[in-house]
DNA sequence: TATAAACCCGACTAAAATAGTCAAGTATCA
DNA sequence: TGATACTTGACTATTTTAGTCGGGTTTATA
């Protein structure tokens, strides 16, 4: 079980935008320098953010992006929808009405998963943008 | 993030045996028909499920798995562990001496990568394979 | 008004991980 | 001695991931 990139960057990109959007636009060439992460692969990123309204795009020169609400307001779980970055334990959940193993109760340890994945979710739930940032600054190296 | 059929299965197939080895070991063969799970891949399962003695093999005819120890003293952690299933979620811990991004300090996110792997590693600590079964039973649908 | 900085979009691809399969054994019971 | 079941290691197809690439369009500013 790993977390993918997708949602490690979208993450760690939001919460540099968090940082540095005061007044100005952020541009991803300022995000992709500062935490390392390809440009191209942050457009694919920040292109998700901004149909999902996390995030509010500003072409042109000096343009860049900026956050569309609140950093408090925005909360992990937000940000992993965004980037279809789910927490999947169970396959039984696919397979229409039938049950897990194609038949018809459900698998041994299907109500495990679902704890499991209540579990992760609810991590997500309660954390926020500026609950980061905030952490981090106060306990930073 | 997601969890993998190896772990998925590791955890099914120990709870089916933990379920019907009362007296006689239980062939893979009935784990595979029961469970829906390719024999050849039970037989990898198991192997590291066995050096890490969780398991106990039975050779010959009517021979099959035991389990090691009793049921309630099987933690998830453990069969996760035996598997290779690990909850992954920074790259960063690989580099040696270097924080996250080849830079001296922990990136923006760190902690809370951190955070997010002992709110799941705590789920597996507290649950075993007991509770797994008892459950189950008594939600049966 | 030209230019450069930035966003925008879709197609493509290399590498890694996953989820197996396959083949050739060995041990044990009946 | 045959059948059942464990044992081991190598091989492989598929899928997912983590990008790259190549073309746009928009807009501030010189």
């Amino acid at each position: 079980m790993k977390l993918t990139s997708k949602g490690r960057y979208a993450v760690m990109a939001l919460a540099d935008l968090a940082r540095f959007d005061n007044l100005n636009p952020v541009s991803l060439r300022d995000i992709s320098l500062r935490q390392g992460i390809s440009l191209d692969y942050l457009e694919q990123i920040f292109s998700k953010l901004r149909k999902k309204e996390i995030v509010q795009s500003v072409r042109g020169t000096q343009g860049g992006y900026i956050l569309s609400k609140k950093a408090k307001d925005i909360k992990l779980t937000n940000i992993f929808d965004a980037v279809d970055e789910k927490v999947k334990t169970v396959q039984c959940k696919k397979e229409s009405k039938k049950g897990c193993n194609g038949k018809s109760t459900k698998c041994i340890t299907h109500n495990l998963w679902d704890e499991l994945e209540n579990h992760i979710n609810h991590f997500f739930e309660e954390k926020n943008l500026e609950d980061l940032i905030k952490e981090n600054t106060e306990r930073r190296i």
